[in-house]
RNA sequence: GGCGGCGUAGCUCAGGUGGUCAGAGCACUCGGCUCAUAAUCGAGUUGUCGUGGGUUCGAGUCCCACCGCCGCCA
């Protein structure tokens, strides 16, 4: 049957800045979604990847003495390091510097351009090269000549630009908007989305004749594009544009892009104006998340609250971190905060989520099953009862793990599979199979609690791709849980019984 | 200044169209169990659902005002 098809991504992260827990939050949700989508079946494709482009890379680089290429080179590298960490499972990495990202921004700029809307003049103005953006001089004004962002100087910048006429696209956009009310996601954002077109959009400048670090306009090689066009473009490189329609076709429009609250006026206004321009279909759907904070506060280097993903999988004895494992970091992304609000990071929070949910709920459900099965049953797991009451459980438990997951809700998700797990170590205190003798009393009681494991290794693996792989072979089932396809692999009654089953170090050893 | 939103147990939060809506998890208390990673299971406490009004037979749930917090835009 021809499957769905599930296209996510992440931003394009920028090679300014080394990769922390902000960057990881994003990614590991995108992975996540992405392995959802995998075990329904679904032909899948995730996209991460940096941008790389711009002034203040070109800066960067002359004030580190190497070449703009090495200094994107060196830090790309750390981001495709991280994303190994973490286990991301990502289908392609794409590199704004790369030749075939070159071809898709200059073919979909050329189309754009083709249908006239776009339109060289001349701009001055107050710059912050932080920003790469122009302010007015009311701006500047009120700032004392400053950035607003950023505080520092602005610089007076006059240079030949060419402009996207944005302006026409506030009608189109609005009526976009109109026909896909859930394209942008939460609500709260697409109303802002909307806010913002509303107030009436302005041509913007798309191009730099003062910088060389970009991608050159096809039809007037001593411009680039400025880095945010060049940037969006990304999503649409991977998949073939320009080069490839017939795989174009297949990936777009249906993808999920993923992106953080400060970039909406860029995926949520920009993107798809610009799309609209060369007579592609806007985006399926953004969604829209907010910050991860770290004590109440923004991530900043300056602040010094920024936290690295290494530091947590492995721990950091100078920061006081234990070591919570790839799984143990990927579960706290996804499970601590709701996708949409801001989301505050606390490492006592994780601590205490760690030890709950993985060592106490999870992790220590497979321990004691394991043992008793080893005690009263020789060792191999027996098969599950049909009747279980558990089966009602599990079934409701699906419905609710696959709607979270399609809601892009990761944490209602998890919550909705880890009452499952209570459910069973409850269910375990009722028999008490340790009080029996063996027969088949306690084959039942074990065999249910055998086939909860089952259920739970399938649903939880897109958050705990390399523990629910292990679970899957302690309770003697052969390949892993993700290979698994949903719905059919959540039913009750597949473990079969007669496997051995493993006890195992613990799975999540608790940590203080 | 314009537009969104938020304020529910100690903590983090669920609670479409008003009537088991007073909830979950964590924390806490008591009790059980001792198979298990001092894990687990059961029971329970805490709340005037920001404040004051209003509509209604009946309002966290709708309306108005106010207080406090925040976001986006200008």
């Amino acid at each position: 049957m021809p499957s769905q098809r599930f296209y996510v991504t992440t931003p394009i992260y920028y090679v300014n800045d080394i990769p922390h827990i902000g960057h990881a939050y994003t990614t590991v949700i995108a992975d996540a979604l992405a392995r959802w989508h995998r075990l329904l079946g679904e032909e899948t494709f995730f996209l991460t990847g940096t941008d790389e482009h711009g002034l203040k890379i070109q800066r960067v680089a002359a004030a580190n003495g190497i070449s703009p290429q090495e200094q994107a080179d060196r830090t790309s590298e750390r981001f495709r390091e991280v994303w190994k960490l973490l286990d991301i499972s990502n289908d392609d990495f794409i590199r704004t510097t790369e030749p075939r990202h070159t071809r898709s921004v200059q073919a979909l700029l050329q189309q754009i351009h083709d249908n006239g809307y776009i339109q060289k003049r001349r701009y001055s103005g107050p710059y912050c090269v932080a920003c790469e953006a122009y302010y007015s001089d009311a701006e500047s004004q009120e700032h004392g000549g400053n950035c607003p962002v950023h505080g520092t100087p602005l610089e007076h910048f006059e240079e030949d630009n060419y402009f996207f006429k944005l302006s026409e696209f506030t009608q189109p956009l609005l009526e976009w908007y109109e026909a896909n009310p859930h394209a942008v996601q939460p609500e709260g954002k697409r109303n802002e989305a909307l806010g913002l077109i509303r107030q009436g959009l302005e041509d913007i400048s798309i191009s730099r004749t003062s910088i060389s670090w970009g991608i050159p306009v096809p039809w007037d090689p001593g411009h680039v594009f400025y880095v945010w066009y060049d940037a969006l473009t990304n999503y649409i490189t991977a998949i073939g544009y320009g080069a490839d329609p017939e795989r174009f076709e297949t990936w777009w429009p249906s993808v999920h892009h993923l992106l953080g609250k400060d970039i909406l006026r860029f995926h949520c206004v920009y993107w798809p104006a610009m799309l609209l321009a060369a007579g592609v279909e806007p985006p399926h759907q953004l969604n829209v998340h907010g910050y991860l904070l770290v004590g109440g506060k923004k991530m900043s280097k300056t602040r010094l609250n920024q936290i690295f993903p290494a530091d947590l999988v492995n721990g950091n004895e100078k920061l006081g971190f234990a070591a919570f494992g790839v799984d143990g970091f990927r579960y706290q992304f996804l499970r601590d905060n709701p996708f949409g609000p801001d989301g505050d990071f606390s490492y006592e929070g994780m601590l205490t989520r760690y030890n709950a949910d993985l060592a106490n709920n999870l992790g220590n459900l497979l321990s004691r099953v394991a043992t008793v099965v080893a005690s009263k049953c020789g060792g191999i797991g027996p098969a599950p009862q049909i009747a279980s009451p558990l089966a009602q459980v599990a079934k409701e438990v699906y419905d609710e793990t696959a709607a979270a997951w399609a809601a892009t809700a990761p944490s209602r998700a998890l919550e909705a599979t880890w009452r499952l797990i209570r459910e069973a170590n409850s269910h375990l205190e009722a028999h008490e199979p340790w009080k029996l003798d063996p027969g088949p009393a306690v084959d039942a009681v074990l065999g249910d609690a055998l086939e909860v494991l089952r259920i739970v290794a399938v649903l939880a693996s897109p958050a705990l791709p390399t523990t629910t792989a292990e679970i899957w072979q302690r309770i003697g089932l052969s390949g892993t849980a993700a290979e698994q396809r949903l719905p059919e692999a959540a039913s009750w009654g597949l473990y079969p019984g007669g496997l051995r089953v493993t006890k195992g170090a613990a799975l999540f050893p608790r940590l203080s």
